[in-house]
DNA sequence: CTAGTAGTTGCAATAGTTTGCATTAAGCAT
DNA sequence: ATGCTTAATGCAAACTATTGCAACTACTAG
């Protein structure tokens, strides 16, 4: 069983239907591998599937976001990123605004942030691609600028 | 001195220039108030200057936004939003991203969460605006949805 | 296997955002 | 006041993302 398949499966589990588009874009994405962007997919999805339209693309990220097969990660700027979420190890991004350096959060960090945030408020932060946007020890000691 | 003028002088301090797009821009914000999109501020603002163009709606405010002076927001979901900075109170944002609420998260606890990311990685979360995605207390009683 | 239902797709129109370039004008020095 | 330098604006085009609707098809029930 090929990932695309397995990944076909696991979608069908959650109550959505297994279509051909699907199947490739899920097949692209898983390896392609990465943070990818709407029209990365789809060229790379077209090629294995004539006639895919770009608006399938966004749906079917959408679907998978929302199964929670797929996540987002905005970083402030360019466009919108996917990427195909691993169970096992959530991950986050610190995304720095003056140099756009992106550096990853481990997993315990983001738990231990979790953890305080629901006890002070019972809101349940997603933990997969948690992105954070500040500045990064380099630039704040460079004296780029100052956050206030 | 109105609010627009002084921010003008604000932002004249910062070494940017003052133009008399920037000034209508920023009275119009500050009396529109709350956490706008680019349309909405264009759509003001250009009654009160005809000829104003979109482009430079997003370009003032990614400078506003430089300066320090402006957040952007983004929920996910719509267009990106803006707010006129609080300098004394930096609030953030819990998105849930099952009911679409918006809740605020009060500066004290922002800053228990800063302090911990830049104990960990050395990195400086940006206080203001700090957006959250997640579930809320309700949807995740009633079990809409489980995050894994 | 067949028919029905509802989720999914393609397409076109629209909305939101970014970029390049020529023109204009704010701030500074004389 | 006058001219210089360079930031800022307007405009057009490209890019990114969303929405409405008709046609299609995956799944289910019989
Ligand atoms: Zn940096
Ligand atoms: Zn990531
Ligand atoms: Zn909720
Ligand atoms: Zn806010």
């Amino acid at each position: 069983m090929s990932c695309g398949e397995k990944l076909a499966e696991e979608i069908r589990g959650k109550g959505f239907r297994v279509t051909p588009q699907r199947g490739v874009i899920l097949e692209t994405i898983a390896h392609m591998g990465g943070h990818l962007s709407v029209p990365e997919v789809f060229s790379a999805a077209r090629d294995r599937l004539p006639g895919l339209n770009i608006t399938t693309i966004y749906r079917t990220l959408e679907t998978l976001h929302r199964a929670g097969m797929v996540d987002l990660f905005y970083s402030g700027s360019g466009p919108t990123r996917f990427a195909l979420r691993d169970p096992d190890q959530a991950h986050g991004h610190l995304v720095c605004s003056e140099c756009e350096q992106v550096m990853d959060i481990d997993e315990s960090l983001i738990a231990h942030l979790a953890e305080e945030v629901v006890r002070e408020t019972g809101f349940s932060i997603d933990p997969h691609h948690l992105t954070l946007v500040g500045v990064c020890d380099d630039c704040l000691s460079e004296g780029k600028r100052r956050i206030s």
